[in-house]
DNA sequence: GCGACAG
DNA sequence: ATCTTGTCGC
């Protein structure tokens, strides 16, 4: 009984007033460590594993690396993914030593129903600065295909909601986002900066390997 | 009614 | 998210 049908007004109320607190414009200087946020399933679906890794943006080295395991008790319900994840996450966040000067997150920004997904969430409740980089696109949009630093804005009633960015020549592109305290163009030139060799950014791409061998290492 | 729907 | 087999490529 634990994955019926949240009250979701009640979690579309508190969105809509997390996203007044969204702030949309640059409030970072250097980027010296830079983090990623994932969260893995088991087979089941029954255990999550978040992860937190922060690296050092000029080695690359990994600094720091925090988890925390558990049973998600919200079910996954689109447009909803932060309350399924936030408590997992909340948890890894409270054991980082070091404060990241940048943030990762598997998931959406502002490009959300709410304009306050996943990533803005985790953004707005913990003060941070965060680029939501999402693997799908949540809303039928017509993928674009090219070569490394293309991009195409998504645009909702004139609004830019984030951008569709190609990270790796004839790849599938990533949907970007802002998460909190960064521009969307700052977020595109990030996403690139850290994805040199692979589609992911290396922190988020990191996070999601400890995630998993962790899960793998404890079912 | 039908299809879509981050992780 | 996760399950799957084979296959192409570095």
């Amino acid at each position: 009984m634990s994955s019926l049908s949240p009250n979701l007004k009640l979690y579309l109320h508190e969105q809509k007033k997390l996203s007044e607190r969204v702030i949309l414009e640059d409030c970072i200087n250097a980027v010296n460590l830079v983090a990623g946020v994932d969260v893995s399933y088991s087979n089941d679906g029954k255990y999550a594993c978040a992860v937190i890794i922060v690296l050092d943006a000029e080695t690359r080295e990994v600094c720091e690396q925090v988890h925390s395991i558990g049973i998600p008790d919200f079910p996954y319900v689109p447009q909803f993914l932060a309350y399924r994840e936030m408590p997992l996450v909340s948890e890894a966040y409270c054991q980082l030593s070091r404060r990241p000067d940048l943030f990762f997150y598997d998931g959406n920004g502002t490009l959300h129903a709410q304009k306050c997904g996943a990533a803005s969430h985790f953004g707005v409740v913990f003060d941070v600065p965060v680029i939501g980089c999402a693997k799908n696109a949540s809303t039928s949009i017509t993928r674009i295909s090219g070569n490394r630093g293309d991009h195409s804005p998504i645009i909702e009633n004139g609004t830019v909601l984030g951008e569709q960015l190609v990270t790796q020549n004839g790849v599938k592109p990533l949907y970007i986002s802002v998460g909190h305290k960064i521009s969307l163009k700052r977020s595109i030139q990030e996403t690139l900066n850290f994805a040199p060799d692979y589609r992911l950014p290396e922190p988020i791409r990191q996070a999601d390997h400890l995630s998993r061998s962790i899960l793998k290492s404890i079912y």
